[in-house]
DNA sequence: ACTTTAAGGTGACATTTGTCATTTTCTGTC
DNA sequence: GACAGAAAATGACAAATGTCACCTTAAAGT
């Protein structure tokens, strides 16, 4: 066809991104021109088909969705980028939107609405999953960088020795951070907070 | 179509599972005749449809993939069984295999094997992601379902005290269990040994 | 009836964690 | 060089956690 709108996907988990593909080549005015499993094939398969719309998930092994998005604008892709993921998360929102992402939706939406969202996006519109309009509004991430990697590190079993050790602080200064940490988020110790850091999006 | 198989699907987030019904409905001999978001709902699909086969992700809200088979079996139904999940357990697959399923595959898998892997098991085989064979032979969990109870707690910031309340222990049991459960996993502290114990899949 | 065994509990102790007030060190700026 | 602010460190204390040896109780065998 010769005006049909082309289409990549990049998305790791395999059986999604083939029914995806499938269920999108159905439809007549779209063709899915290639599929990618990470963000390094998206890319350069972008630079080979060059695309009327990229299709793309944010977690992936090596490159993920976001910075895909961003690699793409700073070349001057001409695509338009939609996201496709599992969370919703604020974070990853406003990042998104500054790389040029015209498209945000969840999959926890239904699959019919997915070609729909792609004609709004192609015709000049942006769209955005309801759920995550919301999300925008409440609050930002509250942590310093600090706290972040050392509750990182936490969550993962790191005694505060090892992380003062990793990080090249003292234990008294990781335990300050951690305890902060806590207080912002308000959690009862570094587990709870890692908990809320994580469903929130800031880990 | 009269002796088309008949194809329910389970599966929480609805993006998969809509793209798949759609995928498996292009095959003329499948026909599938109901989709559900969790557990109970796939259960009483079950008795309204009676299908030939069942395809069901684990992890859902209130009942999970396995209950529902572990269900099903119970209560004499004949439709085949199938998982479709994203890690490869080798905790679940064990579970699953005791309640009966003959499908385990990999949502890592790529698509155009679905179709095929629910002929094989309609024709009376068994259908075991590779990936899955491979992980049946490693280490069983080593936890006691206390310790189990203890840890999930325990991963979500609760401390001794709270988990001691909520399971009608007294602290110093649940300090044991935890102690315990933290030497089986070779962890350092319950954080550890909750990442751990959840990496594993025995959580 | 007499072990055995497992689940649960106790007490003691060392270590780690959480909290907070205070101090030191490092930076940029005027 | 002096000063304000941030980042990092310190010290002290209470509380929570981890570990271990040992006790109690209630099945389950024999």
């Amino acid at each position: 066809m010769a005006d049909s709108i082309k289409i990549i996907i990049a998305e790791d988990q395999a059986m999604l991104l083939g029914a995806v593909a499938t269920l999108l080549d159905l439809e007549s005015d779209f063709e899915v021109v290639a599929k990618a499993k990470d963000g390094e094939t998206a890319l350069s398969l972008c630079a080979q088909h060059h695309p009327d719309v990229l299709l793309t998930d944010i977690e992936m092994p090596g490159m993920s969705g976001i910075e895909l998005a961003e690699q793409l604008q700073k070349n001057g892709f001409t695509a338009k980028i939609m996201i496709l993921t599992t969370f919703a998360r604020s974070g990853y929102l406003r990042r998104a939107m500054d790389a040029g992402v015209r498209g945000y939706l969840l999959k926890d939406a239904p699959s019919e609405e997915l070609a729909e969202a792609i004609r709004k996006v192609i015709s000049g519109r942006k769209v955005i999953d309801p759920e995550l309009v919301m999300e925008a509004f409440d609050e930002a991430d509250p942590l310093s960088e600090k706290e972040r990697k050392t509750l990182k590190l936490a969550a993962d079993g790191l005694t505060t020795e090892q992380i003062a050790d990793k990080l090249f602080l003292s234990k008294g200064t990781v335990r300050n951070y951690l305890s902060s940490a806590s207080a912002k988020l308000n959690a009862q110790n570094r587990i709870e907070a890692a908990r809320i850091a994580r469903q929130r999006g800031w880990l």
